[in-house]
DNA sequence: GTCTATATTCCGATAGAC
DNA sequence: GTCTATCGGAATATAGAC
């Protein structure tokens, strides 16, 4: 007669997932601080009371928003198995497919974040080491001493790209095909992986 | 900017230039939004009142603040004079040096401030755009209808670069040594203002 | 020139009615 | 499950006293 789940969770889940997702497009266009429960509430047509009532404080929030995120365990290997003199090229394919799609929105949250509010800053930072970097680059068989300052060139042509196509918005990144960016972009991640970092690849001083 | 005006400039320009140096180093370390007047007052050791008196609103504050900004015009005919194949060191360099300067606190602050605030982005836009790139592509003779492209792929680069060194200040690129970056990242922006943006400079393809 | 006092607005969060 | 009412705080900005 009630077909009703073990140990129901609180809630209408639909209103649950209308928040939530009111609150991801939200946090993404403005960042943690500048986004409001009032107005997150009022995107998703409830009372700000509500989103505490499913949710508890905004920085829970938040962190409910993104976790959602890709995880990067399930996509990487697909990336790195594979010629290693094209995996700058698959590197950045799959940033920007997984940038484009939906779940983006989640990442672009966490980068508006990151720049005001220091605590988001160390969860990115945290999420790019331990999740993403360490993993390309343990596949890769680089030299332990290096390992940190390619990471981190990684992260910096990666990040800089996502702040010019999802954030400053500056033409033509923010609009150009993926794989035009591939093309322009993966040559310099794969130099940074796997190339000499003194010299470009050509050897052009040698 | 110009330090010459018909009339006297109001207030006591010793408290106002207490009062700049520290809005300046509180909009970099927090962004425009989440730095208050209060704190820019305390900061300065004067009376938040004073700030509006000298200043008027917040955003006219911002605007001053940064417009002590380094002038590209003068900075870039020393980028652009010498040989064209390392172009891209001097430029990383140059960027390397205004911004690791106290000068660069007002970049910094403008960086900061463009993730959460779309008139601080415009504003980043337009002076990428019209102060930077376009100088830079004007005098390298790059073909027109790969400008923009060349351009938001150099502007990446850098602003990867900075986002890394300044706001989510990721080791080792944080505190590497500018030579260090400019040995490894010099090379990507060269490739991206005169090299083939499909294939990587050495021809592996071809 | 400098500061006190305050008007106004918005925030996150909670208590409790229905 | 949903919403009304509200508390306590912090923000920008202004008016005006000294």
């Amino acid at each position: 007669m009630s077909p009703r789940r073990s140990g129901r969770r609180p809630g209408n889940p639909d209103t649950r997932e209308v928040i939530l997702a009111a609150a991801r497009t939200t946090f993404a266009e403005r960042g943690f601080d500048a986004a409001s429960i009032r107005v997150i509430a009022a995107a998703a047509g409830v009372d700000p009371a509500l989103v505490h009532h499913y949710f508890g404080t905004k920085e829970q929030l938040f962190r409910a928003t993104i976790d959602i995120s890709v995880d990067p365990a399930e996509l990487l290997p697909a990336v790195l198995s594979g010629d290693r003199d094209t995996v700058g090229e698959r590197l950045v394919r799959m940033f920007l497919t997984v940038w484009d799609s939906p779940a983006g929105a989640a990442a672009v949250a966490l980068l508006r974040s990151a720049v005001a509010n220091e605590w988001t800053a160390r969860l990115l930072r945290e999420f790019l080491v331990t999740q993403v970097l360490r993993r390309v680059l343990d596949q890769l068989a680089i030299d332990p001493a290096e390992l940190p300052l390619r990471g981190s060139l990684v992260a910096s042509q990666m990040i800089g790209l996502a702040m010019m196509r999802y954030v400053v918005r500056l033409e033509p990144v923010a609009s150009a095909a993926p794989e035009a960016l591939v093309a322009a972009v993966g040559p310099t991640v794969q130099r940074y992986l796997t190339g000499e970092l003194a010299d470009p690849p050509g050897g052009r001083r040698a």
